[in-house]
RNA sequence: GUCCCCAUCGUCUAGAGGCCUAGGACAUCGCCCUUUCACGGCGAGAACAGGGGUUCGAAUCCCCUUGGGGACGCCA
């Protein structure tokens, strides 16, 4: 038995709790019965995948002691592979299907495109482009083909609704309909391949035996199994585990809450507790316990105990087995050893000190000084942004304004957070002097303090929209009404010119 | 809009037709321990979404409704 975690690295490199689930999960199912886990990096998006964001990934997964077995070198290392350096393998597979008929050329724009969704949804039918919808005039194609058109390669799919079972370990049989299913874009115009062909091929030529992936997978699996069979290829075992959601119950999203394993690390959580915490949602042990080892999960693995309902990542109950793992699993020596790795170590000293020595007198300084790196929430209150330049609604728009902003960001580091916040404070025509002053107040607890964006960037993303978060919360929270003023003259700052149009 | 998945305390869950007056944990509240705060101990409130079946018997099986989530991209 075989089992593989894909893993797609985040634009922002932050790997993702969720990601992690999935990968305990099928570490426990190959672990239990004596299989091999291994890993795929997953990435045909170029803009997503750098030696970075693979890495942090990897170390991640490593940390929570995830440890992944050596698998075929299909294109990389550990199996991530580059689809610059890589995309040839995919294009044999491409022609393959293109040559048994399975697969087709497609020359369609994407406005052709957004026009037969419409007219598709309008008509209250499934938006599913099928390839008949696709087919264009013998002289449109030729024209198109003679000019050197961009094309994808689609592959063909049953035109005709009827039903079309997926079997899954845990759901039985679904019952989908050839009716949703699309002439899927196998490899894109610019030659690289989509996850679902990768996914396949990837998966074929690494003998994976069993896909445990996420909910969100279910409605692209005939796709998957249809082309498990054009190549002739036997499936494997399908298996969906649930999502995990935000407290409002959607998708765990990191603008709800936070989702970088990172910023549970800088938090102060165990990898043992995290990773424990991880193996409670959606699943228990036999005998009820809260609290185990990633071995007596292993020991214990029943695929068959997992509970479909989405489970919410609630962090005051990982807080609780946090400390539960501190008092009983740590003796001074070790808590000693823990906190010095966790945060004094010479690394993050080194990081931290260049933005301190300069207002330091006596060693005695450091602390009050560096404390809100170490701090998880911030004992803050609205007395402490009392006395700033801008009044109370302005202070408000910059904390949430900051925030929407950030997420865009695709690069965590002091300049672009710099330059990303400035259109902001132009935008409102704030000074930068007066604009930065409650975000300090915000990230740092204080107006008087190193750098804010320095701070923002040693503290990481996730733990900088947490404190936002707070702030935002401490001075009477942004309601529903607000909100949408507040969003709307925020897409005003950011894209003047498409307001003006209206 | 179309389709799919799911449904037990606020949250994570136990529950495989009778052991269910529905159990445990987090959170909340109360009491005890304690110079304070935590930890710990004890206790309280808190759920089978609704309606129909099947059955001697339903939280458990079936159907409908409702609710929640997801998918519908040259993202993964």
């Amino acid at each position: 038995m075989t089992v593989r975690t894909r893993v797609a690295p985040s634009p922002t490199g932050d790997p993702h709790v969720g990601t992690a689930f999935i990968a305990l999960f099928n570490y426990c199912f190959a672990r239990q019965h004596g299989g091999q886990f291994l890993l795929r990096i997953e990435d045909t998006d170029q803009v997503r995948s750098t030696p970075e964001s693979e890495q942090a990934i990897l170390d991640s997964l490593r940390w929570l002691g995830l440890e992944w077995d050596e698998g075929p070198d299909v294109g990389g290392p550990h199996g991530p592979y580059r689809q610059s350096e890589r995309s040839d393998i995919y294009r044999g597979y491409v022609e393959e299907l293109l040559v048994k008929g399975h697969a087709f050329k497609c020359y369609r724009t994407s406005e052709e495109l957004d026009a037969l969704r419409i007219a598709r949804q309008e008509a209250g039918t499934s938006t599913a482009i099928k390839p008949s919808d696709l087919k264009l005039d013998a002289e449109e194609l030729a024209k198109r083909e003679a000019a050197g058109a961009p094309y994808v390669v689609r592959m063909n799919v049953p035109e005709e609704a009827g039903p079309c079972p997926v079997d899954d370990m845990l759901r039985g049989e679904i019952n989908l309909d050839w009716s949703q299913v699309d002439a899927q874009v196998l490899m894109k115009s610019d030659g690289m391949p989509t996850y679902h062909l990768a996914n396949v091929v990837d998966d074929h030529l690494m003998g994976i035996t069993h896909v445990i992936r996420g909910e969100e997978w279910i409605n692209s699996a005939p796709k998957h199994i249809l082309l498990y069979q054009y190549f002739g290829w036997e499936k494997p075992v399908f298996c969906h585990l649930p999502l995990l959601r935000n407290p409002d119950k959607s998708k765990l999203s990191k603008r709800k809450n936070p989702t970088s394993i990172l910023y549970y690390k800088r938090m102060g959580f165990m990898p043992e507790a995290l990773l424990n915490y991880l193996g409670r949602m959606g699943w228990s042990m036999p005998d009820e316990r809260e609290k185990f080892t990633l071995k007596e999960m292993q020991e214990n693995f029943d695929i068959n105990r997992v509970s479909l309902g989405g489970p919410i990542f609630d962090l005051e109950k990982l807080n609780w087995l946090n400390g539960l793992w501190i008092r009983e699993n740590l003796d001074t020596q070790a808590l000693a050893t823990r906190l010095h790795d966790w945060a004094l170590n010479s690394q993050n000293l080194l990081a931290v000190l260049p933005h301190v020595q300069k207002r330091m007198n006596t060693f005695s300084d450091f602390m009050p000084l560096v404390g809100f790196m170490l701090a998880g929430q911030l004992p803050i209150t609205p007395a402490s942004f009392e006395g700033l330049k801008v009044d109370e609604e302005a202070r408000l728009k910059i904390l949430q304004f900051s925030q929407w902003q950030l997420d865009n960001l695709r690069r965590w580091e002091h300049e672009a957070i710099f330059n990303s916040l400035k259109v902001v404070a132009d935008g409102m025509g704030i000074k930068m002097k007066d604009f930065f002053a409650p975000i300090f107040v915000a990230v740092s607890g204080t107006t008087s303090s190193f750098s804010v964006t320095d701070a923002m960037e040693l503290l990481g993303s996730d733990m900088t929209r947490t404190r936002l978060r707070h702030a935002i919360e401490v001075l009477g929270g942004v309601g529903k009404k607000v909100a949408k003023r507040f969003e709307k003259e925020y897409a005003d700052i950011i894209n003047p010119s498409a307001s003006a149009e209206e």
